[in-house]
DNA sequence: AAAGCTTTCAACCGCGTGGGT
DNA sequence: AACCCACGCGGTTGAAAGCTT
């Protein structure tokens, strides 16, 4: 939070809104609607930008905006679009009724990218147990999968047929139930979280998908 | 208890975009 | 085509709150 203070030049003042500010625009607004950002403060009796008012509506102040704690589904939502859209929190907040660009960002910043990027720069020390909390016992086995879901995806959207040989699974979308064969140990190069990302990118024309694998099923619930 | 450190998040700032002239 | 203006977006800041020593 900043101090309230005024801008010398403008005479506009800055920092945190007060209650009676707050109900000034609240009421303003309720009763002729946002017409202008730039010349409503005037209007409304604000010593505010028309910015600042903006950003009070929109983050704070507007009707529906959800508060709390994010949900452990909110979680997967934005870190899921993250990987999609990258730092595109207004597309994102659209995927959360009620959230906000600002809230998503902060969210992100505070909770959510730790969990990413210590699991990129240093996969070895969540350990435990002697199990790794991705649910696997080694790196190798941990690393695989990333490059293996790429092909996983391959075969489901592009083979229903015998062609695939070995192992056997299935993938289900809400319209649809796919088999598909894949050979899980072939895969030789370990993956990156890259290709994680470009797994979630190509996933997302099956929406709510449910994945008949211990290994996506990692991915999806536990690894996000 | 208090000092120092870390985290959270509301608010600000600069820039890009699109519509109007 | 060029300019202006309003709006929206994303990065950054910094005070308050929370935590640790």
């Amino acid at each position: 939070m900043r101090t309230p203070n005024s801008d010398m030049d403008t005479g506009l003042r800055k920092g945190k809104w007060s209650h009676e500010e707050d109900q000034m625009l609240i009421a303003y607004i309720s009763r002729y609607g946002i017409w202008n950002w730039s010349q409503m403060p005037r209007f409304a009796g604000l010593s505010r930008s028309g910015k600042s008012c903006r950003l009070r509506w929109m983050n704070y102040l507007k009707p529906n905006i959800k508060r709390g704690n994010f949900s452990n589904e909110e979680d997967e939502i934005i870190l899921h679009s993250h990987s999609v859209l990258g730092n595109k929190w207004s597309a994102i907040a659209s995927k959360l009724p009620g959230r906000t660009d600002s809230e998503v960002k902060n969210y992100w910043h505070a909770h959510l990218k730790k969990r990413v990027s210590r699991y990129n720069k240093n996969p070895e020390t969540h350990e435990q147990n002697g199990e790794s909390e991705f649910g696997c016992n080694n790196m190798d086995e941990m690393e695989q999968p990333v490059n293996h879901l790429n092909k996983v995806l391959e075969s489901c959207l592009t083979y229903e047929d015998d062609s695939f040989p070995s192992s056997t699974s299935t993938i289900t979308s809400k319209d649809q139930e796919v088999d598909f064969r894949y050979d899980y140990y072939d895969t030789s190069s370990p993956g990156t979280i890259d290709d994680l990302q470009s797994f979630w990118q190509q996933l997302s024309p099956f929406e709510n998908l449910e994945l008949g694998n211990t290994h996506l099923n990692m991915f999806s619930n536990d690894f996000f």
